[in-house]
DNA sequence: TGACATTAGTTAGCAACGTGAACTATCGTG
DNA sequence: CACGATAGTTCACGTTGCTAACTAATGTCA
């Protein structure tokens, strides 16, 4: 029903979307099954592709406060997974990177993890997958 | 690139779908607003659609542990949103549902309470909210 | 230069959420 | 009636995220 008044239509489509990324999200936390949290690996995930980087611009491209951001590289620090380099000129920053284990875990994530949630996708058609990509680049 | 083999396919999109979902998830939360939380407001609106459900039938329907939904009715009785009857037959068993008050808030929240999130899906395009509306049933 | 605002990051304390293990109470069945 | 299965609860724990308040370094400007 393409029709009914927008308004209608966005709340309820806001509504729908709220509780079922929220609740494949509490799903998939459960089933992360990659030695990592899923926030753990989320800003891994950042730090890898954003390359070398300081932790407000981790907090800006995670969506999480600063402290939140101090207490997830302090257990990527913890694990191996990330080292720091002080800035030489701005003595208040240090650029996080991934050390080799952390470009590691990285790849072996990306390439075989991910199984419980591929097997899933399996199970839908071109056109669901498609749509789906396609919801994750807007969500984003 | 629709050619590509379907397994890096797969493990691509999941790993972003993943991502995707999880950060979404996280700003949605903190942007609640409704005066009841995300996880409550879930549960609220799964014993509102499911009509008078049992605890165990809520944790399958929310992908949680029995604990878990224990403790989320425990809050949903203090704010008077739902109510309990023991089931006559099976004194193991009690029956949850709205109270009015928690008809009006499910109302109240489906109508226009989601302004944070309705204002974003309103700079979409109407292909891009089909999309979401279909990977949100996807997702479910 | 030296006071003052700004910025980066940390610490401390709090609350929400979800879990597994162990328990109680009830039910069904041989 | 004993014994296993089922529905829920309690308990203790770990994770995640937040705000408020702090430290330390930087920039600005009279």
């Amino acid at each position: 029903m393409p029709s009914a008044p927008p308004d209608t239509d966005l709340a309820g489509l806001a509504s729908h979307l709220r509780l079922s990324v929220f609740r494949a999200s509490r799903t998939l936390r459960r089933e992360s099954q990659s030695g990592i949290s899923p926030t753990l690996l989320a800003a891994l995930s950042t730090i890898d592709r954003h390359g070398p980087i300081t932790a407000g611009d981790l907090a800006t491209h995670e969506q999480v406060r600063k402290p939140t951001v101090t207490r997830i590289l302090a257990s990527l620090l913890e694990e191996g997974l990330i080292e720091r380099t002080p800035d030489p000129l701005d003595r208040r920053v240090a650029w996080v990177q991934l050390t080799p284990a952390g470009r590691s875990l990285m790849r072996t994530v990306r390439r075989r993890s991910d199984r419980f949630l591929a097997r899933r996708l399996a199970r839908l058609d071109a056109g669901d997958l498609a749509t789906l990509e396609r919801a994750a680049e807007i969500l984003d």
